[in-house]
RNA sequence: CGGGCUGUAGUGUACCGGUAACACGCUUGCAUGGGGUGCAAGAGAUUUAGAGGGUUCGACUCCCUCCAGCCCGACCA
């Protein structure tokens, strides 16, 4: 990609009133753009961003079985009647220009449909165990929205669903869950503990979150600092100093974010909604229920919120939306479109900041505001030496590389 | 939803009860060429200062209402 082709633009200065990292360092860099509170676009670059983070759960969501779909956005009032949830706050009604009244919510959580569908598929204890899972928008209604993608009206959200013939199928489906979880978020270059929580208006029983320790989160957890068991403040009886439950060691209070949740729901929305298999012996029961979500916009937050300094951000090379960042100095273009078409031939996914008349501190900056892991400098200097200048966003040091050698540095 | 703060050019800001200014960005030209470079010329708010109303001879400025944004709280699936 080149960067003078790029719809988007980056700012000198951050936002006036934003304060959290990941809003200032995303809209400065033109990574997304914001249209309401709450309500963001998100341009090639932060798309990109998002993207990489779809792969990585796409593929770990389909180690352990889930098969991508995509359900409606616009889902019907009779289905969150069935479960007595079209009534709650959060909820969007929306309702045509002809229609008295709203008929549809947009779609919040999607419980409600895919058991609905589910319930044309499932007869037999032979369909189970079955898991789905979709990447979509997700609408919320929320009071507050705040800290740039952390909290939003609408956002990017994977959620899965998992079908079982007995709580303790569900159950070990949901450890694997936790373990795909784990990798996800490892992937991403994030820290994430799991922990104990209430389950809110998806089930009454305990929930397990997923919770990236930053100041900028809105939830406090307990945290072991011994063996990493953690509690939400919701409903943990612990408290800062206290001792660990499990192992005895000293327990800490954190700020987190909260950036997955997986909810055992047992036989809510399937007695709510009818679904129940025939088992070996003949007899009906309803079908057990997981539900698993990912916030994937939110994760982006989080991943600037704990990986950034003072000049902008530092992309985990996993999710980054480029790997290198190429300059040019001295108007040595021939050269450098030369690197650049030999990067994009080998697949070095590379942005070329090839716009004339900026100077090389503007490059500079923008580079370190972009993020990329891997910045090239291609200058008279170095072509002396037949070499390109190569730094890591995540280092000081700068290195010189021969030419002839890149692509296998790369 | 309660509390606080803020709305002036694309972005960030300033001034003043007397008819909108500065920096950056943008356009053009020359110079420059390793950390937001220098000089010059220009466009851009102008029935104008988020919208509407009021006070006043006169309002961007004072007052009211609404709207929007941020922060704190409540809520948070």
């Amino acid at each position: 990609m080149k960067l003078s082709q790029l719809f988007s633009r980056t700012e000198r200065q951050a936002p006036k009133d934003e304060t959290s990292a990941n809003a200032q360092f995303l809209e400065r860099g033109g990574f997304v753009y914001k249209n309401n509170s709450g309500i963001y676009t998100f341009l090639p670059l932060g798309w990109r961003v998002m993207g990489k983070i779809a792969q990585i759960i796409r593929e770990e969501m389909n180690t352990i079985g889930g098969q991508e779909i995509f359900m409606p956005a616009l889902v019907d009032k009779r289905y969150m009647e069935a479960t007595g949830r079209w009534d709650v706050d959060v909820a969007f009604e929306v309702r045509g220009k002809k229609e008295k009244e709203a008929r549809f919510t947009l779609g919040w959580s999607h419980e409600e449909i895919i058991t609905e569908i589910a319930s044309k598929f499932i007869n037999s204890y032979k369909d189970l165990p079955f898991s789905a899972y979709q990447i979509q928008t997700k609408f919320r209604d929320e009071p507050r929205a705040k800290s740039g993608l952390l909290r939003g009206k609408e956002f990017m959200m994977k959620d899965l669903y998992s079908f079982h013939s007995s709580e303790g199928d569900m159950m070990n489906f949901y450890s694997e869950v936790r373990t795909a979880y784990n990798k996800i978020f490892e992937r991403c270059g994030l820290k994430a503990f799991y922990t104990l929580a209430a389950g809110g208006v998806f089930t009454a029983s305990t929930t397990n979150e997923f919770q990236v320790i930053s100041s900028v989160g809105e939830d406090t957890i307990f945290v072991c600092t011994q063996c990493e068991y953690a509690e939400n403040k919701e409903i943990s009886s612990l408290k800062n100093e206290s001792l660990c439950l499990k192992c005895g060691g000293k327990v800490k209070e954190e700020k987190s974010i909260e950036v997955g949740n997986i909810f055992p729901l047992g036989t809510k929305y399937t007695e709510a909604l009818h679904l129940q298999y025939v088992s070996e012996r003949g007899e009906k029961n309803f079908v057990v229920m997981g539900s698993y979500g990912i916030g994937l916009s939110r994760l982006m937050g989080t991943a600037v919120e704990v990986h950034h300094d003072e000049k902008g951000i530092i992309w985990p090379e996993s999710i980054a939306p480029f790997k290198v960042y190429l300059i040019v100095l001295d108007n040595e273009w021939e050269k450098g479109n030369q690197i650049y078409q030999k990067l994009l031939d080998k697949g070095v996914e590379v942005l070329y900041d090839d716009r004339e008349g900026k100077t090389a501190g503007e490059k500079f900056a923008d580079a370190d505001l972009f993020g990329l892991p891997i910045r090239l400098v291609l200058s008279a200097k170095t072509l002396k030496e037949k070499s390109v200048e190569l730094k890591r966003r995540n280092q000081g040091k700068t290195e010189l590389v021969k030419l002839s050698s890149i692509e296998k540095i790369l």
